[in-house]
DNA sequence: TATGAATGAGACTTCATTCAT
DNA sequence: AATGAATGAAGTCTCATTCAT
């Protein structure tokens, strides 16, 4: 009841940051693996090395530990910087771009965060929200940042840049993401990654590069 | 032990079909609802209007009514019969068919099956290969079988035409289709579709009319 | 509503007969294989090639129905007539008598009725009983005639002639009857069965036959 | 992570055998008294006194629970020890052995677990089998040993001594278990037991003295 | 009489959550 | 803070029984 000194409360915080770590790790794979519903408490105490009890002591509930592995998902997201130096030219920005996008969406073994999410987001609509805006949302605006700078330089002729980046995003998809995600193919190769990447950027090139003359 | 009369079988029939579609329809709203392991059987029943045994005249257990919604919903999608004449030009059945299938997808409660199978695909790989081959996969082929008819009348000029119908259809989702299913926006507006497909539909046409000698 | 004329009423009476017969034959197979508890009424239906509702047509309930079944197996075993004929020796009425009972109760693949009445004896008291007194003390009584009328002859000399016949019953089945229902022996051999039989007869004479002055 | 004392641990693995022991008592009574079948798992944790979540705590499902049941039915059978001490003729143990084996199988509501255990043997076959080795055969094994050691001192004269150990507790249970485990009678008394224990040791004597030259 | 569709009570089992230690 | 034993509500599924035809 009484706290020591300020050295203990120090520790004491940071055994409770890496046992929080440690139970979010686990949790996040099994939630990513089972879903929502699938994943009991008792399947995540395991793959967190904790008891039952302790996940209680962090989180208040299921509910509250699935939106804090969300969250986590989209900081770790964000730390996945796609290189959008304004300083490269944008067919060679957008070809790499794409190739890794779509090796991130398209990862084996992936129970996929992307699914997870968007299979609860109706019965939790703010962690489908701020998934979206936290992830999705983000990459599209940064996409949407380094075209609107080439709209500066003229290399490209873009009205409304959050939406070609959207358009460019979704069409690198193409053939791709949906019939892996519904198992109706298995994780597409790189060599068919990019070919699709190069037909996307043909075609997003040959909407919004400027007229000539 | 002859049939009395085809009324009577007929009568018999529509009875059974009856009951099942009832159980079908309460279900489908349920599992569209829920999900999967969100949705329980007491509830099914109950919005189906019938015993909880009675589900189990029906369908074997829990997944195979869940397999019967997929089945239906995919007969129900391939109902939709977007308007694929070959008779008609290039850009105005693209345009129609765009803004049909994303007010489809977006529509209110629309985007649940897609997101409910997508959800199950992991633990049930063979509703999701099948409803991505009966629903999604039908439709790009079906479009991809008009523009193949008009790259043979030159109007058009298509390598891979299965691989443009699925571009052309991500395409019309950008900035529409994933805030959607992630509540992060309301179903879009129809303005807001039509301006979306005019992008994707300008888009397509730049990246596959033919270069003119 | 009308009895129509005699004819009719009998020959009902004779389909309700058959009809009788015919759940009662099903519903035995079952009740055998799979006990009491084990059997449900679908099934005894199924193997009666009747409907379900019909069963309730012939029988208040499932007990009922059961009852019926092992009053039927009474009547049905007191027809298995062992040889008890006065005229024959004891030895060989013995030994005969011996061989077929151990066969009719070792018999492979028997759901056996006594197994499945001993079951539920405790909580059918009354059905256990009645079998009991239809079936087994029946046949311990006419083995017990047999040997009363030769003690007048002097060929043996027993005190208690049910507890004699009782004795040499439960002799006969001695390393065989127990492992075999309780499946930790297969049915026993001819040959098997033979030597215990004969050492079970040579026991017999030897505690009953007559000391000789 | 040194356990701080025996004692603790001792308390510790008492307490959890404790609450085990607890619940195999409780679901003892309750399936000797109604079967496996006519058990339920409610019943038998408000016999135990503890809730049906705890009884998936310490026992996988309802098979496994009744399992360890017969398992601890054999050990504590096997406890029972009957005096086969060598030193004593063989008259006199027959018959001590003999009241004792028959006491314990007829007492009231003491023939449940053999009766139980028969009814399941053909569903659950190994549990069958497991319980005829470990309590059944294990006695004739006892008395089968008991009888070679006095075929050696020339006492009695015995070809098959696991024959004859069969034999005679099986004559042993003439004209009293079968009535009883049928409920066609109560549980013999003291004295009529020891009537059929000094007819079957008679017979078992008359068969397996030796012959006097 | 015979049917079989329908029911609802109750079975087994899981699991999120609590609490004494 | 950490545990894990214990709980009881709720889930899926079965089945004896009923009833309109």
């Amino acid at each position: 009841m009484v706290a020591a000194n300020p050295t203990t409360l120090c520790l004491a915080g940071d055994e409770n940051n890496a046992k929080r770590r440690q139970i979010l790790d686990g949790a996040s794979k099994v939630f990513m693996d089972l879903g929502f519903d699938g994943a009991s408490m008792g399947e995540i105490a395991r793959a967190a090395g904790v008891s039952k009890g302790t996940l209680y002591v962090y989180f208040a509930d299921k509910s509250r530990l699935f939106e804090a592995i969300v969250e986590e998902e989209g900081i770790e997201q964000s730390k996945v910087a796609f290189n959008f130096d304004p300083g490269r030219d944008v067919p060679t920005t957008l070809r790499e771009f794409g190739q890794a996008y779509i090796q991130l969406l398209c990862r084996p073994g992936g129970g996929s965060a992307i699914r997870t999410v968007m299979a609860i987001a109706e019965r939790m609509p703010d962690v489908g929200r701020r998934y979206y805006e936290h992830v999705l949302e983000k990459t599209i605006g940064r996409l949407a940042a380094y075209l609107e700078a080439h709209v500066q330089t003229g290399e490209v002729a873009i009205d409304d840049c959050t939406l070609a980046a959207s358009q460019f995003m979704l069409t690198c998809q193409a053939s791709l993401f949906l019939p892996f995600i519904f198992q109706a193919a298995p994780a597409p190769s790189e060599e068919r990654i990019t070919q699709v990447i190069e037909s996307a950027t043909r075609m997003f090139l040959a909407a919004y590069r400027p007229k000539t003359g």
